[in-house]
DNA sequence: GCTCCTTTTGATATTGATTCTCGTTAGAGT
DNA sequence: ACTCTAACGAGAATCAATATCAAAAGGAGC
């Protein structure tokens, strides 16, 4: 379930956007908090029930994205799955299943993830891009598909 | 262009899997050789005019991933790139660009990759997944977004 | 080159996820 | 409670991708 801090922070940085905190808005944000990883619409929607339809969940979470307050994840051909952006959540890699496609989060102890910057560090020196965040992957099969 | 290279070892592959090197999927390989990241289907008709229609263009892409010689990458909502698989291209990872979307690819140098190796299969280690691969995403805004 | 057999092609219809439209409803401030 | 605007919800529309199926092309043997 939704932590009340995590509540807070979303409806302090909802407010500040000018973008309402509704019951739908709520319930989307309560069933991403419970989810172990990265949710599609259509996987949310069959956690939620009939309680937000699809249309209005579909608008929520592309306002609640716009808002900051979640992040997409692409790793299925033709859906978006959302979780809560890493301000919320902290920073954290996913497991993606190659077989079934489901994405589970992991996190990373310091001294790795420490390791990890590093080298994204140097990597970001020698590139036209401007660096703002990285995403390892590690894609394998879930202990369901092995 | 396609290496003369690469072209055989895809000629190889495909006649062990009994699947015809055809014109039509000549030219989506020699168009997804010249790209520098992986390219949705949308983005290689651009290139390849008309000679190939899209649903040819959609099913060589179907038949040639799965035979192993292109890999599918996600990144943005609702469509699939595709890139030469690593056996043909080198391992490598990617620059994605947050704004418009494009992929660029990244060569690690060897010492930095190997210390990513490192990391990954100290993570691997901890987890249910039986690991296979691993991608490191670099997300950021591209020259032309920036 | 010709025949036979199988794979591939390409125009079209269809599916499925997502977005749009627009009249109705609900929130926040007064 | 009143008003004004943002949000909702049902259905239509869009767009990437897949399925269908008759016609065309590749390859093996003659």
């Amino acid at each position: 379930m939704t932590t009340p801090t995590i509540d807070r922070q979303i409806e302090r940085r909802l407010a500040d956007a000018d973008v309402r905190y509704t019951r739908g808005r709520r319930v989307v944000i309560s069933a991403l908090a419970e989810a172990d990883g990265p949710r599609s619409a259509a996987e949310l929607s069959r956690v939620i029930g009939e309680s937000v339809p699809l249309s209005s969940l579909y608008r929520s979470l592309a306002v609640l994205e716009e808002a900051g307050v979640l992040a997409p994840h692409f790793s299925s051909p033709g859906l978006t799955r959302y979780e809560l952006a890493e301000w919320l959540s902290g920073h954290h890699h996913h497991l993606v299943c190659i077989c079934c496609g489901i994405v589970q989060d992991i996190e990373v102890a310091d001294g790795l993830e420490q390791r990890l910057q590093e080298i994204v560090a140097d990597i970001a020196g020698g590139v036209s891009f401007s660096e703002l965040n990285h995403a390892l992957e590690i894609e394998g099969h879930c202990a369901g598909c092995a």
